[in-house]
DNA sequence: CTCTTATGATAGTATTACTATCTTTTTAGA
DNA sequence: TCTAAAAAGATAGTAATACTATCATAAGAG
């Protein structure tokens, strides 16, 4: 097994390295491949244990429940966005064209080719798209965002601002239209195949097309 | 008890009208309350039924479990903003001001006063930013959407969406503008209190003004 | 006043979300 | 190669959750 690139997650987030060990990149890749056909909800580390013919208690030595292995999965998929990102910019230097990677990416990170055979990411991009807003609108939001839980979604975000405020740097709302670019992605997404009188956009065969356009019309009227 | 208003809720979401009984609406009050103490995933009817003061059985004759419960609520939510738009842009004629009113009313529909008392407003919403998005997050949004769940959503996304058309006809992007107000109101006023480097607005002592202004701000960007 | 409907009281079940302990297997280093 | 530590497996147990079922009682409408 070759790792050409390194997802580094806050040490919180888990017991056990899951990333080091067989038994822990078979809990990454098949909790994503569980908890897309499942829903978060059903989702449970018993049938996890089994699908991969271990035993629960197995897998609660990685994590102490299913609510950080979400955390993890979602950062794991900013990290690795974040990381697109900064290699297809890296020899860019007009911000604007910047701005129109980042939506590329945004939307289209699934179709990237990464040499890490444990995780699936156009299946994680869809968990994401679902479930990503349920790791931080709990209760305990607060502490675990003391902890740095979600240190690599505001790490992302914060890179996509920065852009923002190279592009123009009189808009007022910098922080808040980079969330905005990766809820929105995401959101449209969701809406265009599940509730589609959310949205504008249509989404056939894996053609979000449509997603991008609406993101850089909205982006370049947003920066004039 | 005197009711000003109706509110109006698919009698899918629930197996007996909560609203036409005394229990019922013990129920509503109570669950919002709770729901907004322990978050919706600590939330049970047992815990509930013990606030009320009545048995687990008893609320499972008025709603079927609580995710249907968080529907009704969060759909009662949306007919009453529905509502106080309806009645805040009734003798205004400027498209723009209209949608003023109605980003007024998205952030500050909890200072409004109805005259429903089994419906804190201020908490309601609360729990909407927090928890609302759960509501179609989920394995069954297609089969709920396709039993009109979430018809009261989308018939205020709808709303929006004509007059932001009103604003500017030739704006391609009318419902995704609509659906992306709503979601940004909420959303950033929870980034502002629990995740303040993913936006650029501060929220203190329930001054929620910056959120109004900045949604002015894209919204007249937009739609120039 | 009675008959229907709503509610209460109680019990029971499969599953969830863990924790604990003990054994066996794997692996890393001396 | 041997050894001891670490990882994984096997198994058991517990409190809580998410229900369903049944029967008794109370309240309200005609």
């Amino acid at each position: 097994m070759s790792i050409g690139i390194q997802i580094n997650l806050n040490s919180r987030l888990y017991l056990r390295d899951p990333q080091k060990t067989n038994l822990g990149q078979k809990i990454i890749k098949n909790s994503i491949l569980l908890i897309d056909e499942l829903g978060f909800e059903a989702f449970t580390f018993k049938k996890l244990a089994k699908v991969i013919q271990s035993t629960e208690a197995s897998v609660y030595r990685y994590f102490e429940n299913k609510h950080l292995l979400l955390i993890y999965l979602v950062s794991w998929y900013w990290e690795w966005l974040s990381y697109l990102i900064d290699i297809n910019t890296k020899n860019i230097e007009s911000a604007e064209k910047k701005l129109d990677v980042i939506i590329e990416m945004l939307i289209e990170a699934y179709a990237e080719n990464p040499d890490i055979d444990y995780v699936n990411e156009s299946i994680l991009q869809r968990l994401v798209i679902t479930e990503g807003t349920k790791a931080y609108h709990t209760k305990e939001v607060d502490k675990d965002n003391k902890d740095g839980l979600f240190s690599n979604f505001k790490a992302l975000s914060e890179r996509i601002s920065k852009v923002i405020e190279e592009v123009n740097p009189d808009f007022p709302y910098p922080h808040a239209l980079a969330s905005n670019l990766i809820d929105m992605a995401n959101n449209h997404s969701y809406y265009a195949m599940h509730l589609p009188r959310l949205t504008d956009i249509t989404v056939t065969n894996e053609n979000y097309d449509q997603v991008k356009e609406m993101l850089s019309h909205f982006v370049a009227k947003l920066l004039k």
